[in-house]
DNA sequence: ACGATAAATATTGTCAACGATCTACAATTT
DNA sequence: AAATTGTAGATCGTTGACAATATTTATCGT
């Protein structure tokens, strides 16, 4: 099975302006970190140097390099003259993670409410309506994109990159836990409900009613996760 | 200057179990790690590969796979063909790094509310009498330790791996911020009626005020600190 | 046939060297 | 004199090679 493109072929736009910007390890770090998170390792599965070094046409140093920073990232576990190893997340981990998504998110929310634009507010409320329309349908193919940019609005309209990284980076990790499982649906009403109010408290300019309901709603997400067998799916 | 004595000098307890258990590259990153938070190199200072390999004894690889665990973690800023430099934290990236630090915080002290053991509760009842009596002494030199072991104690026990980690990341960012100034005291009594308040909230077992409790004591040392000139020092 | 031991293979950790890129300085031109 | 161009040195990115460690396979004994 393919898991990579050896680098040369369609990876990026233009190759030229990959190269010049980017060294090789972080092109190599992020086709590394592409194939962990597609999710053809499978979690626990070693990573071996050489073959990766060869799929991806680079030596061994690169590859050793881009590991370092993935497992910094948390998305893969390195044991001294053993190797490297795809992070293994666990149902309890996941519950971790998802308590410190929330506090994040939560916070988010709250800083958001603080400084929110006529602009930002418009755009959450016209997410919001779509995916009031979308879910009405069960489309859980356009609920989907809409939910990550519902989200994202929320967590990069903050302007703080420390809040984002941190956010991002657990988001990663709590994809490491959806073993090869399907996205499943469900909850689109109770999700669309915590949406609005979100947005309720944000339109308020209320910082302690945001960071609540944010709160809440990854809360909520946990549940519907953990609740939906060992190896869960949908993440709403 | 001496910035790092060369391996195999008195660096660590004993370098057998060192290099059994970590590898040369995980020894080196500490090194380098403890090099940039001394602060002996200063904010946007280059790290010269060779020189850090020269002077800790190593070859350029491990410095260079040291570097990428480093740039994940926020310490140093990458630049391709261009080097390595100590990461520059200006003042409104502090702002924001406090900002997540205090939803992590409060995030910390909602969780252990809800399932603070009482030993636990006893020992935070200990650093809070401790450091009333070292506070009314006006020694800080006593009072940081103090403070730290509260944090820590609230923070770590939570038992969140991921919260734990998320939280030393941004202190340690935040280490970076106080370009060789001076610790300065001030605020004590500021300080520690939040802590008060903070054990307070956990001895309730109520997450909503620990969590505000633990928000507004971050938000408060923000404060304080920003509001002590520019290059600031205390962290209360 | 099963388990323990030993050789063989594979993989990791580290290093030194090579080409590519950048930086600093001097010579030249306007 | 200021700016630009060209060159020399330093530094970075990558590679291939070697030693140390782990893993697999083969062999031996009970």
């Amino acid at each position: 099975m393919d898991h990579a493109s050896p680098l040369g072929g369609p990876t990026g736009p233009n190759a030229l302006e990959v190269l010049r910007t980017s060294s090789m390890s972080r092109v190599v770090q992020g086709e590394i970190e592409k194939i962990i998170l597609s999710g053809v390792y499978g979690p626990g599965e070693k990573l071996n140097e050489k073959a990766l070094a060869d799929r991806l046409g680079v030596s061994r140093g690169p590859v050793r390099e881009a590991f370092q920073a993935l497992n910094a990232r948390g998305l893969v576990e390195m044991i001294p003259n053993r190797g490297v190893f795809v992070q293994q997340i666990t149902r309890h981990d996941a519950v971790a993670i998802y308590d410190v998504r929330a506090g994040l998110f939560g916070t988010a929310c709250r800083l958001l409410a603080e400084r929110i634009t006529a602009d930002q507010m418009a755009n959450l409320k016209v997410l919001l309506a779509q995916m009031d329309a979308v879910g009405a349908r069960r489309d859980l193919e356009a609920y989907f994109p809409l939910n990550l940019a519902f989200h994202t609005a929320i967590v990069g309209g903050v302007g703080n990159r420390y809040l984002a990284d941190a956010y991002s980076a657990l988001v990663s990790r709590l994809q490491l836990f959806r073993a090869r499982g399907l996205v499943h649906g469900g909850g689109f009403e109770s999700s669309n409900i915590e949406h609005r109010a979100i947005v309720a408290a944000l339109d308020a300019r209320a910082p302690l009613g945001a960071f609540e309901a944010g709160y809440a709603h990854v809360q909520s997400g946990k549940h519907r996760v953990m609740s939906s067998g060992d190896g869960p799916e949908a993440q709403i």
